[in-house]
Order: structure tokens, then C-alpha cells, then sequence
DNA sequence: TTGTATGCGTTATCAT
DNA sequence: ATGATAACGCATACAA
């Protein structure tokens, strides 16, 4: 911008008044634009926003960027994002939890307008972390009570609920669960969900048709092996879309017919249910209507820092598909045709 | 900082020491400490930017980060990022070209210390973006011959050759081929590979066995619906691995078997492959070991601008598993047992 | 060790 | 409309 005012043969006042599109005479906003172009003069970012006080970025910190789910979420922030003139970043922060604070203390050091972070493991580091945060910060998930944060979650323990009745209402009732590890926050919201669900149905409680991993699918897929090799489930709740893929997989493996020998249903309704095949009744999180609520959170406390702190819910859902249909949708090829044509093993999911 | 700097009744310079850890008696380390802790400091961390020059921080520019291979290509790179203890950011341009261009102007206008960019459509506008960019870049995919950015590249021609050798070689001869767009680079490099590697086996080019569509699970659903409605492959080669699930999907509900009745091979070799039931023979890009480069690259030139444009090159490779197995593996359940129980279908894939 | 003063690249304020 | 100058918040060369 000096080389440029000079080059200009005007005040570096007048270039950056040109440079900005404010003011300045024909001949003068000539001449500097002209200096800019031969010396190539691309303005630095980092002064600007030590003067505005503002980057034009906002940034979302998720586990794993490889779950669909968190893609679903990133895309409806997205969407909000780049309607208020600002850039999405993301983070995969891979669950390393040291991770996640160092992300939070850097980033939230100015260098966006604001974060929207979805923690599975929420410590007092972090809770420190993110109320001591000098930029707007939304929270996605479970958080403790009285936290002073903006937070949009949704009932996961419910959703496990909704789950578990649909399977019981089609007749099923040694209902396996495969969930992610239970010291993170949905894992232990769904195993809750999970035992009060069953206990709701008078279905005792049996340990060998639960299993743990992590919310990933070889950790899906080895734990309903373990799973399967020492129990006979007719139906799978899985924690999320990740894991019940690969239960289906197991099961598939394992010689297992779905839906007629074991039901499935998935958890998060990711584009990955409707992948499959047979596709996966899944439980809804809503997750990209979160991202979109927690985006408009976060661009309004951009906006207003003196809001209270807010919180939203957004409920769960069922989606069923042919993976737990009550009726058998999947007659064996072998077997000839049954059914109506134009009803197809993976027609579209029915909202319940 | 002013304020930590009066409370602690020191200067402003001594307060930053201490706070940087370099320099200061006990007394003024203890003084300053303590004020800083009474009134919140948090450094801000654009203005230090400003005067280090340096933020800590590389971004990732993708098409689309809900495709697993470039989670994958995120992952290694970030590997690599983080012991050089800097953080990454990832930004999913959506295909907008406008979108990356700007994201281009912006972050590269020194918010990070350098970019790692995978375009899949390439502009005279791109091109000067990303040589005018005040911060180094690296460019994984292919690019103009003669354009002098760091570069890594694959040579998705020859995977495309690799897949029909295969299918060639186990006796597959109606071939048909599910791409993404061919205004794209790897749209148009893929198309090539195809047609040459047909022409080279001396295989008469059947228009009706081509289908174009986005590189994106539902298009590549649609097109083999299309294909299949007008043609009957015995094989079918996919331009990406969301394509190939979405075209494996199309055959089951069609009625085909795979690998029985359509041999099927998709592309990038990604988690998604090994998570389908059969699981997905798949020509492998190297695109972790590409990302990984790219890293290095990217960090060696962060280190030292003055060196010269480099190239490099992955070989592309290809994994043979079920779905293009010659011997059948999947003996129809109903038809009883056949080969030793250890060797599923979905068994581990073999590198050819 | 400590403080003073300057610079990092821009934008904004204020006279002129 | 233009130019000089003071911030923005921090780090550092230099002198004390």
C-alpha cells in the first residue's frame, strides 16, 4: 500500500480510500488503481481485521469430519453462513480433547467472528474454554445445565425411545443395541434411553445384547460381530449411521437377513442410511436443522454480544425404511417376484 | 495488555515478556501473571499475527467434503500439519467457482500461512488467483503443463486402464462406464482413460454403455438407472466411489447380482468401498499419500519461497475385491454353503 | 531486567 | 478531495 501511494504519487490515506471504493477524484482513483495493478498490490487481510475488529470467517469444530452427520450439520451452517457475507472453516478435532481447547484458545483469538462447536466429551477445560471464549460461541450438543453458552441440542435419549417402540410395535423383542463409547456424551444419553426404553416395554434387560465401540463403522461392525457370536437378536438399534452400517455388514456376513431375521435402525438419518441396501431406518437428530438454528444463534450474538444466552431443542424422528419394515419388503430373488412391481425394496423412508 | 501492564504497575513491553515467557525478574513474572489472571487476558491473536507474520494456521480448499476421498486426503494432511504444530482448516467450495476464488482472496490474504487447494474445474481466473496468492499454495490434481505451482498429481487415465484390464481379463466385454462431468479434470481424464483402454483391447466403443452425471452418490444412482433401462453390461466402472455405491445400489434394485451378473469397480479406493456389501473392488488414487505430499510440499515452501516449482506424481493402483471377483464369491444363500467358511465375501481386497 | 519507541499494514479521524 | 496522523494490539531493537 506504500509502494502503491507512491507509485500513485499520492497520500497512502488516498490509496486506501481508493483501494476501498470511497471517495477520490477520477484522475486519483485512475492513478492508484493503476499503481496497484503493475506492482500487483493485494491487500493484507490480517491488518484489516486488526483495524475492523472483524475476519469475515466463522468457524465450525466437529469430532470427525468422515461422519456424514457432521457433513449434514456443516452444509445447513453453510447455507446461513454465506447469506451474512462470511466464510465457513471446519475443524476435525478427531476427538483429541486437548485438541479441541487448543483449536478453541487459537481460533477464538480473533481470527473468526465466531465458532459453533460440537463436543462429544465436554470437560471443565473445555466448559472454561468456551465461556472465557473472546468471540461468540454456539454450542451443538448436551451441555451442562447452567452453562452460560448458546446451545441447540436435541433428545437423543428420546430418539433411542422412538427406536425401540417402533421395533416392539413390529413384533421384535430381543432387541440388541450397539452404541459408541459411554463416556461421551450421546453414548450415555443413548444408553440411558436404551434401558429406560426397554424397561417402558416390560422387556427385561439383557447385557449380552449390548455392545460398545466407537461411533465408527469397523468399530460398528466388529462389535456386532462380538455381538452376534454369543446372542441371537431379531432386531439392532445402533447409535448412529456409522455403526449400523456396519452391523448391517455383520450381519449380511454372518448370513443374517434384514430385515426378516434381524430388524436395523440407525441413528442421525444420514444421506449413508439411504445408501444402503437394503436402506436403513434411521432416527432423525435433525441435525441439519441444529446447524441452521445454531448458525442464526451464533450470527445474532455476532451481531448483539449483550443477548441473554439462549437455548434450543429440536426434537428427533423416525424414519423408517425397508431395513425394519414390518412387512418382509425383500423377498429372496430366488424366490420370484412378490408384491407389487412399483414398490421396490427402496422406496423412501416413512416419516413416523 | 495495556491493562495487564498498568495493573501489574509494569510496562506494556515487560508484560508481553512475561506473557511470551521470554525475559522478566520473578517479582515482575509474579505481578504480571497475577494481573493478567485477575482481568482475563486473552492475547489477540491478530495482532500478533501482524507483527510475526505467521498465523499457525493451513487450509484445505475441497469440492466437496462429503466425499470420503477427501476426507481421507484431510486426514493425512493434517497429520502432517499438525507436527509442524500448526492447525488446518477445511473449506468445502461446493463446486462454486466464484466460492473458491474468493475463498482464495480471502484466506490467502495471509489468514493462513499457506493453502492446499484440489480444484476440479480449473479457470484462467483460478490459475491467476493461485499464482497471485501472497501465501504458497499447493495444487493436488491435474494442472496447466507449464503453470509454476507446487503440484501433486495421479494419473486417473491410467487407473481408469487398470479397471477395464481387469474386467478385460476376467472376461467381462460389455463394459460400461458411469463418470462424473466432462468439464471437469478428472471428468475428462477418466473419459480418455476409458476410450483408449477399450481401443487398446480391441473393444468396439458403445456409446449406449456411457453415462455422465455428478461425481455424487445420486447421480450415480440415476445414471446406471438410465443405463441400464437402454443397455446390459456385464460390468460396469465408475469414476468415483460414491458413483459406484450409487450404482451398485441401481443393480440390486434391478434384480442384477454383483459380481455374478455386472462386475462392478469404482474409483478412489475410500472407506466407503470396504463398507459395501460385496464390498467394492476399487482403482485406488493414492489420495492419502497425495494429501500427505502435498503437506510437505506446502511446508517446505512455507520454510523457503525461493524454491522452484515442484511436481509430483501417485501412481494410481487397483484393489480387487468381491464385487469384481473373478470366482464367484457370493453363492446365493438359498443355495446352501459353498467354499471353506474362512473365506467370506467380504474378505479383505488384493492389490494387483 | 526494564522502559521507550518503532513497526507490522490498514482504516478512520481530523484538519486543510 | 486530500494528506498527516493516530489508532488497532502486540513484539522487539535499543538504550538505559
Amino acid at each position: 500500500m506504500h509502494t502503491v501511494a507512491a507509485r500513485a504519487g499520492v497520500s497512502i490515506a488516498s490509496a486506501s480510500r481508493v483501494l476501498n471504493g470511497v471517495g477520490g477524484s477520477p484522475e486519483t482513483i485512475r492513478k492508484v488503481r493503476e499503481a496497484a495493478a503493475e506492482v500487483g498490490y493485494v491487500p493484507n487481510a490480517i491488518a484489516r481485521s486488526l483495524q475492523s475488529q472483524r475476519t469475515g470467517l466463522v468457524a465450525l469444530a466437529v469430532e470427525d469430519i468422515g461422519n456424514p452427520v457432521y457433513v449434514e450439520m456443516m452444509r445447513a451452517i453453510e447455507a446461513v453462513v454465506a447469506s451474512s457475507g462470511r466464510q465457513l472453516l471446519v475443524h476435525a478435532t478427531g476427538g483429541r480433547i486437548d485438541n479441541e481447547t487448543a483449536l478453541l484458545r487459537r481460533l477464538a483469538n480473533r481470527y473468526v467472528d465466531g465458532m459453533i462447536v460440537s463436543p462429544i466429551r465436554v470437560t471443565d477445560d473445555h466448559l472454561t474454554a468456551l465461556t472465557d471464549s473472546p468471540v461468540p460461541v454456539v454450542v451443538v450438543g448436551q451441555l451442562g445445565a447452567d452453562a452460560p453458552i448458546d446451545n441447540v441440542r436435541t433428545d437423543s435419549r428420546h430418539g433411542v425411545a422412538l427406536a425401540v417402540d417402533h421395533l416392539v410395535a413390529t413384533g421384535r423383542r430381543r432387541i440388541g443395541f450397539v452404541n459408541g463409547p459411554l463416556d461421551t456424551v450421546p453414548g450415555a444419553a443413548r444408553d440411558a434411553g436404551f434401558r429406560a426404553a426397554l424397561d417402558r416395554h416390560g422387556i427385561p434387560l439383557d447385557d449380552e445384547l449390548i455392545e460398545v465401540g466407537d461411533f465408527q463403522y469397523a468399530a460398528g461392525r466388529a462389535a456386532t460381530e462380538r455381538l452376534l457370536a454369543r446372542a441371537d437378536p431379531d432386531a439392532l438399534v445402533c447409535a448412529n449411521d456409522l455403526i449400523a452400517v456396519g452391523a448391517l455388514h455383520a450381519l449380511l456376513v454372518a448370513g443374517r437377513r434384514v430385515p426378516q431375521d434381524v430388524a436395523l435402525v440407525g441413528m442421525d438419518d444420514t444421506e449413508l442410511a439411504r445408501m444402503m441396501f437394503p436402506q436403513l431406518s434411521s432416527v432423525s437428530l435433525g441435525s441439519a436443522e441444529r446447524g441452521r438454528r445454531a448458525a442464526e444463534l451464533l450470527l445474532q450474538r455476532i451481531a448483539d454480544a449483550a443477548l441473554p444466552p439462549r437455548r434450543e431443542q429440536v426434537p428427533p424422528n423416525l424414519v423408517v425404511r425397508a431395513s425394519s419394515a414390518a412387512t418382509l419388503p425383500t423377498p429372496r430373488p430366488a424366490a420370484g417376484s412378490a408384491g407389487p412391481p412399483t414398490t421396490h425394496p427402496s422406496s423412501e423412508g416413512v416419516t413416523a
